[in-house]
This record gives structure tokens, sequence and C-alpha cells, in this order.
RNA sequence: GCUCCCUUAGCUCAACUGGAUAGAGCGGUCGACUUCUAAUCGACAGGUUGAGGGUUCGAGUCCUUCAGGGAGCGCCA
């Protein structure tokens, strides 16, 4: 159930009937207009601009604001209506309808606000893509979370949700990587070598070499480079990407697709994309103008394959090959897309580093040349996640290289609050994760604050059961409510009722921080609803004597936990039974 | 030089994508506890939304100029 679903096709309705009737001329759109909570209470329970937005097609706003409310006044959910402002109209709700929404919940369950927005469209979501070169460090983890709570999100908005990791290993990163662990393995076998300054340092090196030595024993040892490079490459890769998969999955994150970029070369597959894009006249060679202001000492004119990625929205046509006729990684790029389109998706989503912002405007133009503008891509940008540590700039051991590594990080905060956290900032803002502050127990720290308002449900249905009061879920689903009226009830559960509206706003924006604030919000109403019961006892949720009104306010504690438990599903947390 | 992002209360951030008097938390002041019905709540103070101009019935949000911060701009992936 959607209150403000219904409420807004009531008014659309009523819209129509006045076009049917001449009040508005023939095809005037009133597509834009919104029904939605007001910020303030004195404004209503909803309220519609309906009538601004008809102002352009020659009426009165506020004599139309006044014919509209009349017409829709003699709806029975409709106590009352005002025309405010400029021409707002506001509306007030019968209390029961409310009480549907809550009764609603109850019966719908972990279905409650699922939305067919979606309309089983197949998404792909790519996220995370490290190189295969060592284990996840921060960086990547709140674009992991970010992915993986976006993909959560989408799927129950009525998406169709695949999530995708495009392993870098197709790069001259990969023959580095090969270097540094035979160094790892010539010191397996005893050898005393230093690595080098252009190797990897990272301690996790170490067992790969170990395991490496176990395998082939000493047939590397003193053999040139072109004779060990591949295995050893292949061997670390796996390795690397078996570290990967861990980390992932000790965060609650499982990828239904791993694509290799190797895989796209030799094997024709950047050629038939290209080919692709030659079709459609994009492909020629040119020479670029030198970027101005920048290091202009080493540029030399150079004519090369380019992508006509201006006619479709870039600044500049992009670079396919390299002078020496190996490909640029935009190249292999564009055949992962191509694919990604063959495959059917409707939509594609990529959530990149910060650092790729510069890449977001040619990718845009390769999806939208390579499906004829038929597939939209998405880019969400993730910006920087500092560590801090009461205030402080941390830092940690450099064990597993230069870098703070998400196993560090859930060994010092858990996967369940390093979620929560990283999915309380907008994921284009910068956000500052303080170890000290995310495991606090206080009003500031969101975690604690949500998780308690449903541990103290939890401590009343437990309350309850100690009264012998009967709230099994049939129960509640057909208990009287009409005795919920009290304005701090409420508000609790209009709020509630925003839930299914939050969703679409959340899904369509791509913005699962969105789920956060929402619950910190929900937290809130109901932490102040439990306060109320301090000053006055009826407010309490376990009513002495009087099993029916206990029955009644439990139902809305019962419906609270529902949606924060959706809430948290949606940001990957479980919720917490009690908080000692 | 160009592109993209950011700039909102002392601090950290919201603002349902153009709606009404810009909201929360922290910090500050005052008030409510026999600690799972105070790990919480209430009240007060705190603002020229970086600056100017424009579009609109209506702008933090859109267009534009400028300032400050960040990321990026062929043979790095």
């Amino acid at each position: 159930m959607n209150l403000f679903v219904d409420i807004e096709a009531l008014v659309r309705s009523e819209l129509a009937a006045m076009r049917q009737e001449g009040i508005l001329p023939v095809g005037s759109n009133v597509d834009h207009i919104t029904v939605e909570p007001p910020r303030e209470a004195a404004h209503g329970d909803m309220a519609t601009n309906a009538a601004l937005l008809c102002a352009k097609f020659g009426v009165n706003p506020r004599e139309f604001a006044e014919q509209l409310g009349q017409r829709i006044g003699v709806d029975s959910r409709i106590v009352a209506y005002e025309v405010a402002g400029p021409g707002f109209l506001n509306l007030w709700l019968r209390p029961s309808c409310w009480h549907d929404v809550l009764q609603a919940i109850l019966i719908e369950d972990v279905n409650f606000g699922q939305s067919k927005l979606g309309a089983n469209q197949n998404v792909n979501i790519e996220f995370v893509s490290a190189n295969p070169t060592g284990p996840l460090h921060v960086g990547h983890t709140r674009g992991a979370i970010f992915g993986d709570a976006l993909a959560n999100l989408l799927e129950f908005a009525g998406y169709s949700v695949t999530r995708e990791y495009y392993i870098n290993d197709g790069g001259a990163q990969m023959d580095a990587l090969a270097r540094s662990t035979y160094l790892r393995y010539l010191q397996a076998l005893g050898q005393d070598i230093a690595l080098e300054d252009t190797a990897y340092p990272g301690d996790y090196l170490i067992a790969v070499g170990q395991a490496i030595a176990k395998k082939w024993g000493d047939v590397w040892v003193d053999k040139s480079e072109d004779q060990w490079l591949d295995h050893i490459r292949n061997f670390a890769t796996d390795a690397m990407m078996d570290i990967i998969r861990e980390d992932l999955s000790a965060l609650g994150i499982e990828m239904d697709v791993f694509f290799s970029e190797k895989s796209l070369y030799g094997t024709g597959r950047i050629e038939a994309a290209l080919q692709s894009l030659d079709c459609k006249g994009l492909i020629y060679r040119g020479t670029l103008e030198q970027p101005k202001g920048k290091g202009s000492k080493d540029w030399v004119a150079r004519e090369q394959m380019l992508f006509k990625s201006t006619e479709h929205g870039d600044d500049v046509d992009r670079p396919l090959q390299k002078s020496d006729g190996t490909w640029t990684y935009f190249a292999p790029d564009v055949a992962y897309h191509f694919d990604k389109v063959s495959r059917g998706f409707d939509v594609l989503i990529n959530v990149f580093g910060a650092d790729h912002g510069g890449y977001v405007k040619r990718m845009k133009a390769a999806v939208s040349a390579l499906s004829d503008n038929q597939v939209p891509l998405d880019i969400k940008l993730i910006q920087l996640v500092r560590l801090f540590k009461n205030g402080e700039p941390f830092k940690m051991s450099k064990r597993s290289g230069s870098f703070v590594t998400l196993r560090d990080l859930l060994q010092h905060v858990g996967p369940e609050v390093t979620r929560f956290v990283m999915l309380t900032r907008k994921n284009d803002a910068m956000l500052d994760f303080d170890f000290a502050k995310v495991l606090d127990q206080s009003r500031d720290n969101p975690v604690f604050y949500v998780q308690y308002a449903n541990a103290r449900v939890m401590s009343v249905f437990r309350r309850a059961r100690e009264a012998k009061i009967p709230i099994d879920d049939e129960v509640l689903q057909s208990v009287e409510l009409s005795s919920l009226t009290h304005d701090l009830e409420l508000a609790v559960l209009r709020k509630l009722a925003e839930w299914p509206r939050l969703i679409e706003a959340a899904a369509r924006a791509n913005e699962p921080h969105k789920v956060a604030f929402y619950l910190n919000e929900l937290a809130s109403e109901f932490h102040r609803l439990w306060n109320g019961g301090n000053d006055y006892p009826t407010l309490r949720f376990v009513q002495p004597d009087n099993v029916e009104l206990s029955q009644s306010k439990i139902a809305l504690g019962r419906a609270v936990s529902i949606v924060i438990a959706l809430g948290l599903g949606i940001l990957g947390v479980t919720p917490a039974q009690e908080m000692r």
C-alpha cells in the first residue's frame, strides 16, 4: 500500500475529469504535479501543487485549487482541504487512513514498499572492479558497499539486477604483479633477495610465492622471464582474485559475474566492438590537439585511431590505439560495454572511484554510440574516505603495503557498522570515517541510534510476552487500531507511510544513502514516542490491564521493526535484538 | 586552457530532484532519569545557502559570470 500514490491518483483522476469538462484545455499536460507530505505539519497531511502547474493553461491558481479541493473533498478519505499561498492545495486525511497503512504494513510485512518502478527491467551494476594486484583497501570499500546496497535497493524497487566485477587483468600492472611474485617465490626457496622499488611490497604475496614454490619447486629459478612470466602471472592473478572474493564475502557481497578484461584480447572481441562503431562512421584516423596547460615538453603530434565521441556528447575525440599499435585502456572498455549492451541489459550503472571522473563522458559516449542511444548508462562516482580516530587522521600498520586494507577495517569495526556508516553520505561527497565515533553508543552515531530503536521494540515484545499479551502476527493484523490518535503516534505512522515513496525516490536517483537517512528519521520519531511514555503513561506500549490497547500500540511497534528491518536489509545490516 | 564534482548554522551533513517560514545531529545554554520506557527526549540560541546577475507565480536546486577547494585531460591502468 502506498497512500501517497493513492491520493495522487485521486488528484489526477479529478484533473482528467476537469479536462473532460473543459475546465482545463485539451492536451494540457499535468504529468509533473506532485502530491507530497508538506514540510510543515500545519500544512496538512498532503499537499499538491497541481493548481500552480495548471496556471500556465490560463486558469487562476487559487480559484482552480478551490475547485479541485471541492471535488476531491467528496472522497471519504479527505476530511478537510485548504487553499494556501499562491495556490497550494493542502489536504487533511481521516485518521483511519493512517491506521489502514499500519494494517497494510503488518499484512504485507517484508513486501511493504516493494515497487513496480523497475518493471522487471534488467540492470547491470558494475562495481569494485579493483585491479587484481592485492587485497581490497578502504578506497574500494565504499564503492563496494555502495554498489551492493544500490543493487539491493533496485531489486526492492522491482528491477532485475546483475552484480558485476570487471577484472582489470589485461594491463602492464599484471606483469608487475608477476615480477613481484617471482621475487617472493625466490625468497620462499631461501634466496635472500630484496624487493625492487617498483615491486608490490605487500606481505600478501609471500604466501603466493610459497604456494608457487610448493607447486613447481625450483623449475623457474634461473630461467628467463619470458619462460615463467605467463605461468606466474596467471597463478598470482587467481590468487589475488581469491583474496578479493574473500574480502567481498567478508562484507557480505556476492557478485553474479566476474568479467575478465583479458578475455577480450586476441579473441577478436575488441575488433568486433570497434567494427560496430566503424559501421556507424565513428572511427577515423586523426591527430589530437595537445591539451593546453599540461606538461607540454614531450608532446609530439601523432596520427592514431580515434573514436568520434564528440558526436555523443564528449568534449574531444578519444584515442583507441597507442602509437605502437597496441590498444589504449579505453579500447577494451568499449568492447566490454559492447558486450554488456549485447547481453540485453536495459540499464547500465557503473560505480567508479572519483579519480575516474575524467572517464565519464567518453564511457557515456561509447554506450550511447554502441546502443544507438537505447541503453542509458549512469555513472556514480564515489568520493574519498578519510580515516580518523578521535578526530586525528588515522594510519594503520603497513603490513599489507602502504594502504589500510578492508580486512584491517573490518577487524576494528565489523562489517555491519562499516556498511551503514559508508552509506550515511551521498556518494559524491567526501566521507570521514572515525574509528572511535562509529563504535560510539550515542545519538550522533546513526548505526547505534537506529539499532537502539529496534532493540527497544524488541524489548516491548519481551515485556508483552511476560505479561501474557498475545502478539502473534495474526492477532496484530486484525487488532482495532483506532485508539492510536496521539500526535506522537500519528507522527510515527506518517513516517512509516512514507517508506514506499522513499524507496521509489531513492531508486530513481540511484541513491541508497536516502535509506540510511530515512531510517534515522524513523528512529527519531520512534524515540520521541517512546520518551513520551515517560510523561504520559498512556503512551507506553504495554498497558497494564488493557490487552487490546496494548496490542494496538504494539502493532505500531511491530510495524516500526518491519520497516527498520527492510531498510537495514537494503543497507546490508542485521537488526539488533538488544544492545547489551 | 578545457571538462566534471564540491562550497548550506561554529563543526559534520540533509533538503523527497523547482515548492510554502532552508532542516537534523554534534558542540553551547536550560530542563526531564530507580539505565531496555533517559545509550533517550524536550526547549532555546545559532543562516544574506561562497559572491553577483538572470529565468520562474516560486530558486539551495535551472542558466550565466566570478571566487575558493578537489579530480581529470594521447602511448597509466
